[in-house]
DNA sequence: GGATTTTATTTGGCATGCCAAATAAAATGT
DNA sequence: ACATTTTATTTGGCATGCCAAATAAAATCC
């Protein structure tokens, strides 16, 4: 087949992508490789190929940086995947917690001619289902100041926008207690022993353990 | 990568369903090689696999035959290439001309639901843009009435679909004149005495004795 | 019937992506 | 500084799908 040909080139540039955003630690190969739960060699093989086609810079102490290219490869797939979320979404019904597995199938899907015709069918939307922004058709990006809600002031309101972490078992639990993208959340009290934090959604009061609260994304 | 693995099975299934209702010759090695422009020895390493599979029987004339399994899966794959058809011309606004390799990526999307959605939001479409008839979710075909052209009406253009005879003689009669499936075929008068059929094909004047027109199948 | 052409099959090879296990290099602990 | 752990890399191997070229078998021609 021609169609799908380096098919697993957008994983690993996308992959990428979100390590470089988090900024947390240097990406090297062990972290993408956790990253992408791949063998680490294969990952090294995969990135001397990816630095042959100049989609990532391969620094002096081994950490992996994305090129101009790759990055807007990176954020073109970004798009893609985002925009077929809004679809499944807007479109076929699907829930916002259920798409993403359908969503890396659809990005894979070669045309830029079609994904922005897509973008055109679904009135141009400005964030994906999970509240992540959508790159435009030169990949970029208009970012949003993210706050984790483990890290917000006692007795504001905050709007929930994302999310920084995509397991399954997190977002059905999302859904569970109805947190998602655009709903507004009341910080109540933080319990300073375990850090987990007190909120009130839809007038719910509700408990949050601190590893659910770092994974929450709120803008003011 | 999990997602499109045997991604080249479902084409192989396409081909021998397509290869096995125009029923013109023998659906072989060759043929099928033919039909996928590949080469011989890849299809008969393929064609084993799906015998493993147990989605083609090879017989002992060396023909080619899809077995339930086999001609199920063929039906579900046209069905998401058709359904994806309509979507890309009702939604956006491709031309039906363009759309037939943009649907070939799409087709091999894995999820029965996701299909079963977008033929709902489509509005259950009978027919592709090209006029081919939709496989239903258990993969039933309507097929679209086949008229023996002895019984058509004089005037009228039909398209050439398939055959109610295979004697090699009224095959090989066939190619000589250009007889094919897909052909368009126009009836210009009938002789009542005899009940041969004048007609044009590809603008050029034809003569069929009552024999040959009865085994020719045509579509409106 | 023997020669030629066509069809069928085998063989060896290639590219993409993946892995496990072995080894080498670097970082870290004591 | 030495030992241990972590990281990086090499090696050999596997599965999917593809090809060209060689060979074997079958069909067709004369």
């Amino acid at each position: 087949m021609s169609h799908f040909a380096h098919l697993s080139e957008e994983n690993y540039l996308k992959a990428l992508f979100k390590l470089s955003s988090k900024q947390v630690k240097k990406v090297n190969n062990i972290a993408l490789a956790k990253e992408l739960d791949l063998n680490p060699a294969t990952v090294l093989e995969m990135v001397r190929k990816l630095s042959d086609r100049k989609m990532v810079q391969l620094m002096p102490d081994k950490t992996i940086h994305l090129t101009e290219k790759g990055r807007k490869k990176a954020l073109l797939t970004i798009r893609k995947h985002r925009l077929w979320e809004v679809f499944l979404v807007d479109k076929l019904n699907y829930q916002w917690s259920e798409v993403h597995e359908l969503a890396e199938q659809l990005e894979h899907i070669e045309s830029e001619d079609l994904v922005n015709r897509l973008d055109a069918f679904l009135g141009f939307p400005a964030s994906d289902p999970h509240g992540d922004p959508i790159p435009d058709k030169n990949g970029k990006l208009t970012q949003v100041q993210l706050i984790p809600l483990k890290e917000v002031e006692l007795g504001k309101t905050y709007i929930v926008q994302s999310f920084a972490e995509t397991a399954d078992s997190f977002l059905d639990y999302l859904s569970k207690v109805d947190i998602r993208p655009a709903i507004k959340i009341k910080i109540l009290d933080r319990n300073e022993y375990d850090q987990s934090l007190i909120v009130v959604i839809n007038k719910k009061q509700l408990h949050l353990s601190e590893k659910v609260a770092k994974n929450i994304l709120v803008k003011p």
